[in-house]
DNA sequence: CAGGTAAGTAACAGAAACGGTTACAAATGT
DNA sequence: ACATTTGTAACCGTTTCTGTTACTTACCTG
């Protein structure tokens, strides 16, 4: 799930500085270094979670769905999860059931690693797509001849 | 990756519980659910990184190698990495090279993750498998009849 | 209306990781 | 000696992910 998190902010940061300009499947792969279909099936769960809108048919493409200020890391972490409840997975293991020490152990996990979830995606949640494409421009002012 | 955080806190905090005494991977293992081979394969790694200790031969077993105060789960997050770097793996996708906008975009999502990665680091610092330990006791206390 | 463009999606292949398991060697205490 | 227990290697089945192909659906333009 780990580079699905990555390109997901790749793709929202390109959209952000297209500013309501659709952009292809193709443009984004090519960016991105991946390939069009796994960019469309990215672009599928950023649009059920109403992070982006697409438009089919010639000209068509992807742009944001809202201003990129109003979109956060953590919207963006929460669309790609399949990964947060299973960071600390406590639940999978099958310990002894009833009142044991397995049963037990699981409880306490949950309550231990809970503060550590909650932090990080307070971090995730202080920086928005548009902080990420700002910071984008800055970083290729310096360096000349970017295309894509 | 992630049964392995959890049962290897799982074994940490019973070896604190056992107040020096050699475990068994048997042991261990039935408390935590698992296989006793899966069990060895963690505590491996534990060793390695110094946090536990072995015994081999019969009345052998496993016991923590510093005081249970002195291993915090971010030792053991650390321990059982793989994960670690990989949480936002940022450089496996191979965008376009040089300075063009793939590449820029590598080192920015590198400077947005690393705060959340460190606030969840912080968190998992603040808490010891001592405190584990205790809180299982505590827990552990309001039912009657446990074993393993 | 015809044709090109691009999203949407299903389906499959290959790779990697993980957990569980078996098997066996090495070490250690009784 | 012998039982016990760790230490590993090896393998299997499952899952997950990425990349890819193929096909359908929708939309714009001439």
């Amino acid at each position: 799930m780990n580079t699905r998190f990555a390109v997901a902010t790749h793709i929202l940061a390109y959209l952000a500085h297209a500013q309501g300009q659709p952009v292809s499947s193709d443009v984004l792969a090519s960016s991105a270094g991946t390939h069009p279909v796994v960019v469309r099936r990215l672009v599928s769960m950023l649009r059920e979670a109403g992070l982006v809108q697409s438009q089919r048919g010639a000209g068509g493409g992807t742009l944001l769905a809202r201003p990129a200020t109003d979109i956060s890391l953590l919207d963006v972490f929460r669309t790609m999860q399949d990964a947060e409840p299973d960071l600390f997975q406590v639940g999978s293991t099958n310990p002894n059931a009833h009142c044991q020490l397995g049963r037990v152990m699981q409880e306490t996990l949950e309550g231990l690693f809970g503060p550590a979830l909650d932090a990080m995606r307070a971090a995730l949640a202080a920086v928005s797509v548009a902080q990420v494409a700002q910071e984008l421009r800055q970083r290729l002012a310096d360096c000349p001849g970017n295309s894509g």
